[in-house]
DNA sequence: TTGACATATTCCTATATCGGCATATGATAT
DNA sequence: ATATCATATGCCGATATAGGAATATGTCAA
């Protein structure tokens, strides 16, 4: 067997570090493929490319509009990594723990109301 | 080229699941290779060969007793993929970003105090 | 010393990358 | 219709897997 395909889940998709690099510079913002590329500086092609991934795990969702595609992050597809590792934050700092309870409780109470 | 190698980062070492499960399976304890072997049921050498790629990146930390090894999480470790990964977080729930930014104001406190 | 136990390492094969390059697809303007 | 712009896809190469099986290394016990 082969290593686990980029595009099984969010964790494979973001591990590349290109991709990630990729996200930031979408942001908060509607970015168009032509702008990463003059961006981040890497070919049109690759950039296609690694947002098809992105895509397919659904971190980045697409608009067209003519012959342009507005790309834009979609942040909860990242909640599962965020979860996971949220679980070990507890480790780094003893003053935030008290409040990572705190918000564990009080996501607990929205989401069972 | 070809992939970014597991050992490059814990980005890359976390995006197996059967690592990830490994982490989760040693939790807050120190655990035996063979109580691994055991509780996640994947061969020995498949649990060895795992724990050697979080060890790369500092994810588990080993210590030696015998022919015993004790592994357990170095929980510090995966700060960056929590760090970059928080910065998406506040898409998904508005009243959490308030308790996050808290977070990060009082981290920012502590560490220039 | 010898055997059993705990763990790590090596060899193997199939597979899925990443990047470069070329090309296809699709839309707009003239 | 045709040229151009924006984006996606295909083919290629080298490479690093994950898992299985076998084996090596290291430690303890009798």
């Amino acid at each position: 067997m082969a290593r686990t395909p980029t595009t099984t889940d969010a964790f494979n998709a973001v591990a590349e570090a290109s991709r990630r690099e990729l996200v930031d510079a979408i942001g908060a913002g509607e970015v168009t493929v032509s702008e990463l590329v003059e961006r981040l500086g890497i070919s049109q092609p690759q950039v296609s490319k690694h947002l098809a991934v992105l895509r397919a795990v659904g971190i980045v969702l697409v608009r067209a509009d003519g012959r342009h595609r507005w790309y834009r992050v979609n942040g909860l597809a990242l909640k599962p990594v965020h979860d996971w590792v949220s679980t070990f934050a507890r480790t780094w700092n003893s003053r935030l723990d008290q409040l990572d309870d705190l918000l564990v409780e009080l996501q607990h109470e929205e989401d069972t109301r």
